[in-house]
RNA sequence: GUGGUUGUAGCUCAGUCGGUUAGAGCACCAGAUUGUGAUUCUGGGGGUCGUGGGUUCGAGCCCCAUCUUCCACCCCA
């Protein structure tokens, strides 16, 4: 037996009480407010096959999906040769099976194995890690969760513009205030490409203008010019990096740079339809001040993400003034079950990630006291008398809804109270041989160390209150 | 996957030019106080200096490898 140092793999966490009461009540906010909306939970198992993964996220991704070895001899099935051939062959040889990378593709797998039995729209959410073989940074894990809501079977842009509601209504009810919903659509995208020249170059195009931010204009155009986009294409492009006004005035600008392209009709004309119904649903997200002067909900022709599948709308979540990345994303994929032999499901969706909701939280402090809550009284027992005689005292509080327990044992006093300090409990409940005689228990308040004497029901009674 | 960075007590960190027995604060344990936590005082336990090699009379410090942390790319929640 050689002592060992335990250790976990990286870019894993363990997650504390403490904290794991705090992402619960994160992820309860999520799940009362997909339900509100219609949607009904969905779960997949951690693994897929692999070949339900390869080719969906393209090169990079999957190179970042991990595969899971072949039980037993995973060797036997192999030769000399397929070594020889380089590691991307022999993977196919050993490993048949590999953990989920997110959670829209083993959902759109899922659609496509049961399309009888589901009734369309079908609007389902999903709460469950994914793994992903990234190297960690902030803010970057290799195993975090995502919440998806996915609407399929049904184009109506309602569904964009439900998103957007439910990402207002779950940041709002975190407490936060100012965030902002970046909104674009790829068709938008293909009609920049389109009008200054560069048709069907979109995805190089986005993948420079998307870098905008972080390295600033000229940065992007040296980019563009080295994936190989004329200049003449870049001076057109540029102009769109500094488009002001309101989202109704972006519209309009677009809508004179963009009117001649097919792919740049569909994306404005569907962009109005989501504003549209945004404006019938009375949303808070076109009405509301952030402190940091940006619309909450901002139409930004430089967004572009997901390229790989989506096919309309997309959207991202920042949340103004942390150093954090986006904290969700979305948008829709005409042909997601495509790939699994089911053409011409529509279907949009979007995710929230936990672990950078939760890390924004800490740093903004935005956790209520109620997310804390634990234990409410800790019996203090003082011999074996005073334990038998606290017993059906405990399952009173309980049979109350009063969070409570009984020291498990007759430790000293000074050690029952540091554990109730500890915890962060905020009553203690002393029972010793004066308690017994009289029916008279002191319950102490810890955070005032005031404490009263009172019969089991006032107990209850100030407990409850 | 590329380049860089980090690791010393449970936690946060000192540690001089390579030199004797590696320190502090907080936390923990015990006592002051045999029925009162968080405040006060006194004492105590705790380290294979991430791990494995190497250089040296001698390594926490220098070299190599490896793991881990964080950062920039790539990409992304």
């Amino acid at each position: 037996m050689s002592k060992e140092k335990p250790s976990i793999p990286k870019g894993t966490r363990d997650f504390g009480p403490a904290v794991v009461v705090k992402r619960n009540y994160i992820f309860g906010i999520i799940r009362r407010t997909f339900e509100k909306f219609g949607y009904l939970p969905l779960e997949t198992p951690a693994m897929e096959q692999l070949s339900v993964l390869t080719g969906k996220y393209g090169e990079e991704g999957d190179q970042l999906i991990f595969k899971i070895l072949n039980s037993g001899d995973f060797l036997a099935k192999t030769t000399p040769e397929d070594i020889s051939k380089g590691h991307k062959h022999l993977t196919r040889k050993v490993s048949e099976k590999a953990l989920r990378y997110d959670l829209t593709v083993p959902f759109a797998r899922f659609v496509v194995m049961n399309r009888n039995e589901i009734t369309f729209p079908f609007k389902r959410y999903q709460i469950q890690p994914v793994w992903r073989a990234d190297r960690p940074q902030k803010g970057r894990y290799r195993e975090f969760y995502q919440c998806d809501a996915d609407v399929v079977g049904t184009s109506s842009l309602l569904c964009e513009a439900e998103i957007v509601q439910m990402i207002n209504e779950v940041l709002s009810t975190l407490g936060l205030t100012d965030f902002t919903i970046k909104i674009n659509h790829r068709g938008v995208l293909a009609g920049i490409a389109e009008a200054i020249g560069e048709k069907g170059r979109e995805s190089d195009i986005c993948v420079a203008i998307d870098k905008l931010d972080k390295i600033g204009p000229e940065g992007v155009r040296k980019e563009l010019l080295e994936r190989g986009i004329s200049e003449k294409a870049v001076d057109k492009l540029e102009p769109l990096y500094t488009l002001s006004g309101s989202n109704e005035e972006l519209l309009e600008q677009l809508q004179v740079i963009l009117g001649e392209t097919a792919e740049g009709q569909r994306g404005l004309k569907d962009l109005r339809e989501v504003w549209a119904y945004l404006l019938g649903l009375n949303s808070q997200a076109l009405s509301a001040q952030n402190a940091s002067g940006i619309p909450r909900l901002l139409l930004d022709v430089t967004l572009a993400r997901g390229l790989s599948y989506y096919t309309g709308c997309i959207f991202e979540v920042k949340v103004n003034n942390v150093s954090m990345g986006s904290i969700s994303g979305g948008g829709r994929y005409d042909n997601l079950t495509g790939m699994f032999g089911l053409p011409g499901v529509s279907g949009v969706g979007f995710s929230f990630g936990v672990d950078r909701i939760y890390d924004v939280l800490d740093e903004l402090q935005l956790f209520p006291d109620s997310s804390q809550a634990g234990t409410k009284v800790l019996i203090v027992q003082f011999d074996k008398e005073s334990e038998l005689y606290a017993l059906p005292l405990l399952q009173q509080l309980r049979d109350a809804g009063i969070a409570a327990e009984l020291y498990p044992e007759a430790a000293k006093l000074k050690k029952q109270l540091s554990y109730a300090d500890q915890k962060n409990i905020p009553y203690a409940l002393l029972i010793g041989s004066e308690e017994m005689a009289s029916g008279r228990l002191k319950l102490r308040n810890m955070q005032r160390g005031e404490q009263q004497e009172l019969a089991i029901n006032d107990v209850i009674a100030h407990l409850t209150r």
